[in-house]
DNA sequence: AATGAATGAGAATTCATTCAT
DNA sequence: TATGAATGAATTCTCATTCAT
């Protein structure tokens, strides 16, 4: 398509709207693969497809592509379904157990649990990144799953728990594993779906086995 | 020589075999505080009172600093009372909700806290660091808890869940909530303890209210 | 096109043959704001409501804009009712007083200075733009004043100085005046004609009161 | 002295604490010859015989050598026999052709000159540098002669000109000689001496050939 | 003629590591 | 042992210039 008839690779690409966002996906696998610091802005240029200046076209420093990535992921939560959910009545439960099932396969998508990774690495350097993801995604999606266990007390569902801590239980699990395979290779035989199975039963009927069934 | 006739501080610790621990400490504080690539060899020697050069009789590289780091925090809990636990006959959920509160009160000291920290952290770029950690900590302390669980069931006091996933759902909590203060400076009013207490209930009798309650 | 329905402004000139002289003002505003090498290509072509390759077309690189903007200078001194002085008879010191003022007013106009401080800041760099000055300006300028001079000394007017060196005492006092107002910020409140008339009155009759009115 | 016995030069040559002036020496000759934005920290290096990274011990930034030049330059300044001038009675006009000797042989010597050419030059892109030339320098020696002019005055020996203007008069011509010199390379051959003798006679007694001598 | 995306050489600055003393 | 001056590779960012459209 832009193969040029001499067979020489075209050197310019002109009006390329897309390129922000090629940028941006050369940046995440490479910040994935090496790390923000570890990655060069030459390499992200190289693997976009580009040349080093041209990244400065789109992005006023290496700082910013980072910024970019968190931003571009965090736009498509504030519209995702888990912030809109509004729980009518009756039993929470089913609900609770469609989003850690949402969840878990959110966490299953590399690039989609890259965002939350670099933004936990580089907090230190970058305290403003991780704001910004606990102001759009986790101060929208705590409060909903706070809400479902406040109704499901409220309802008669649940026991009298403090909904700030019970979130805790109800996606630390979760974090765990990702957190025990991603960074020391345990339980990478393990599916997340498994996980979510064995710890749904736990969450809503505890590991103790109740006397009537002894 | 020690007689501060000058005033200045009398060099203690000549030759002192402590060198290379005052090091490591000042790695530490310096590596929770800003993380280790920000952190440079010389501000490490000036907090630990040393010249530059020093820090490398004690080192060979930073890198390595990092690694004497981890591998110091990790000797005493190879003897530590959580991995020489064998649980004897009984229930064995007292015993698991002491190892969480013991738990706790590590997370709780930042200092023991910054070794995980930092390992998570730099672990694209050492990943030796992971996997000495997981060696030496992981391996002892999660076959430990699995081994409650396994007993728990067989006994009769836990339901019959997977042993290797439930210890997600006991230690992810406390986890998650470690990550939501310290990335997110969120729930920092909460106390660790509450957490565990919130967390024991859900953990063995669950979220539901049971039927008999109701 | 020229309909402006939309409310931008129509593209007048087309074509122009005034666009390389619009690049010029451009540039002369941002060389005397910030220097040659602290303007960028881009800014010129901004203030010059072109495109940055639109300059390219009119100029082969940067440094041949600040070639044609002395040269564009230039030219009219060339022609100027200063270099066609000839002087006739009697008393030189009207018409040196008249050069003088003239001169002054020049030096007061900020786009007509801007010439030759661009000239000394930039002659390390652009040796040829002194070069281009001298030929064209100095050595049609300052022949003129040393006929004065020698005409005035030859006529029993002047006392036979050195022309060659007088004429700096002639000049220089207005030169220095406009370095430190513009370099140091020192004597802004002062206007050039006040300096004229007390230099004249020295330069003619010296600042020595005369024997005679003591 | 430092030569070592296999021939090698020494590649470390330690606690010199002629550094920092060893550098500015460097800087200064590639400043005179290249201007300031033309000059690489690394030639400033390699002139200073020691590496780039060596000069960042001395000076924090480029800017920073600039600014120690004309630092450096200034002190002695401060202490030269002009700025502590203070007339006694008497005809000044021998000591102000003294200070115009004095600054003549100043404005003879490269290095010292080429403090002021460098203020001129880069006093866009670094006004402190303008405002510290004036204050340690401008401000000192400026009001010595103003205060000879202004006792002239009031003695009788000189007539009532301004003396803020009438050391534009004074000064004015020598700076000219300098520019055009150094800019333009006219009049090379005449001496700073002669010019002075020149002007001397101009600005004492006038250009006109006194009614009495004519 | 005109655009502006793209290039890439170049320069300042940092810092882990070395080594003469 | 201990120092800290010195090194130099590495990296970010800039901008004059080019050229496909």
């Amino acid at each position: 398509m832009a193969e040029m008839e001499d067979g020489r690779k075209p050197k310019f690409r002109r009006r390329a709207e897309a390129r922000p966002d090629e940028v941006l996906d050369a940046a995440l696998d490479l910040f994935i693969e090496k790390g923000f610091a570890a990655t060069r802005v030459e390499d992200i240029a190289a693997r976009a497809g580009i040349s080093k200046g041209a990244v400065y076209l789109y992005f006023p420093s290496k700082e910013k592509i980072l910024e970019g990535l968190v931003q571009r992921a965090i736009l498509p939560i504030a519209n995702s379904a888990l912030s809109s959910l509004r729980t009518i009545e009756g039993d929470p439960r089913p609900i609770m157990t469609g989003v850690l099932k949402m969840l878990g396969q959110r966490l299953a998508d590399a690039r989609l649990l890259a965002i939350p990774k670099l933004v936990v690495r580089e907090v230190l350097g970058y305290p403003e990144l991780a704001q910004m993801y606990r102001r759009e995604v986790l101060d929208r999606v705590m409060p909903v799953i706070e809400g479902l266990i406040t109704q499901g007390i409220a309802e008669g569902y649940f026991r009298p728990v403090d909904p700030r801590l019970t979130i805790r239980s109800i996606i630390g699990p979760m974090m765990l594993h990702v957190v025990l395979a991603e960074v020391f290779a345990i339980g990478a035989d393990v599916s997340m779906e498994q996980l979510i199975d064995n710890h749904i039963t736990i969450l809503f009927d505890g590991l103790s086995l109740s006397p009537a069934s002894r």
